[in-house]
DNA sequence: CCTCTTGGCAAACGTATGTTTCAAACATCC
DNA sequence: GGATGTTTGAAACATACGTTTGCCAAGAGG
């Protein structure tokens, strides 16, 4: 199983690294140091330095895609329409489950990767994951449009991306945020709460319409 | 004149290379060729790339700071309260104002670096912009808090920055989302639509206050 | 007229990066 | 247990980067 370990090493010391100090600051020596494999291993296993940040985000997206899907399936099963709040949580959840609740830090650190993503240049991933997981995210919002019946399709675009937005930066930069919040005010913040802080926010914001 | 010249032609080229690719992943090379000035240029005048960085946001936030607090201090002339909805709109005209409203590219494009200065690295200019403009943004958060009373200090903390991912995460991809609007429904936006909706969905937003 | 400063230019320097190479070690199967 | 295919390891390769150097032109001041 030598080969099994030494790309999962990989993955895990890219995901942290990515997470950390985004990707074109991150070299291969970097990560193959940290992994303790050899500088060559990234190409041998995974070809390339965008295919390896590829499979970082693939490691993460498909339990989620599975999880979110799963979700969605049990939901609607019943039969009765899903509410915003429904949905919002069951979005939250499937991501918290994604990889284990117990390392939210890790959750924390995958929001970075998606902020790095859509920030940081890297077109060829932002069209490979929306080819691959295009579909989810798809369904996902088609369930949003009933559960806003008051909303026109052009507010859900942009309360949507609003909503994203909000969700991406803060966070991706939780870290950043915690610390400044406790030399602000000498409190400390639980990520659970934070993140029900943010569902409020998006709920609210995601009803309102504007007529333009 | 040729060194004004110069160094302006760098700024240029760099906040628009900047903003469209990060910091990392545009080289002084491509910048100098770009402003067609010599690649020696930039440490010359600037220093290093670090400090060009650092130039290119001073050059942007300096007139935005002082339109801010201009607009701070006529609005506050009058002695009545400012409500939410009047300091979002009086900060969204700043920033719009600051450099002219006919070139709205460059204020999406500075969204773009304002994002890219949060979620890449970076520290030096995150701890250089918060020395330098730290006491207008602390002013304006200050006149926050009795606009909106219902909020605790840990609400308003939360929330704000909540609204700052969501307009940075918005502005900044504008013309990917704007494009990708397009392809669904073949309807465009205009960007003062946009930045409407915008603001009623940070409105909303920052007054839900929640008990943990 | 000479000197000194300023800005521009081409070339080079040193370093770090992604990638490739090739031989050695390892595992697997007949 | 030897042959075969797979995985590691150390080294090199080619390239791109930020920065530095040394020289030249133009202008200012005495």
């Amino acid at each position: 199983m030598a080969q099994k370990d030494t790309v999962d090493r990989i993955l895990d010391a890219a995901e942290a690294l990515f997470a950390e100090r985004g990707f074109a600051e991150t070299s291969l020596r970097t990560i193959t140091s940290t992994a303790n494999v050899n500088l060559a291993a990234v190409n041998y296993h995974f070809g390339s330095k965008k295919s390896l940040i590829q499979a970082v985000f693939v490691r993460f997206l498909e339990p989620l895609a599975d999880s979110l899907s799963d979700r969605l399936d049990a939901a609607q099963a019943d039969g009765q329409e899903l509410s915003l709040d429904d949905l919002l949580s069951l979005l939250a959840s499937a991501i918290l489950s994604a990889h284990g609740e117990d390392d939210v830090n890790r959750t924390a650190s995958f929001m970075r990767l998606l902020g790095l993503a859509y920030t940081q240049s890297q077109g060829h991933l932002r069209d490979y994951l929306r080819d691959r997981y295009g579909s989810v995210s798809t369904r996902y919002v088609d369930l949003l449009r009933p559960a806003c019946p008051q909303l026109e399709d052009t507010d859900l675009f942009w309360n949507t991306h609003f909503a994203l937005g909000a969700a991406v930066f803060s966070l991706s930069n939780y870290g950043a945020l915690d610390a400044m919040l406790k030399d602000d005010s000498g409190q400390e913040s639980r990520i659970m709460n934070v993140i029900k802080r943010l569902l409020a926010f998006i709920s609210a914001g995601v009803q309102v319409s504007v007529k333009v």
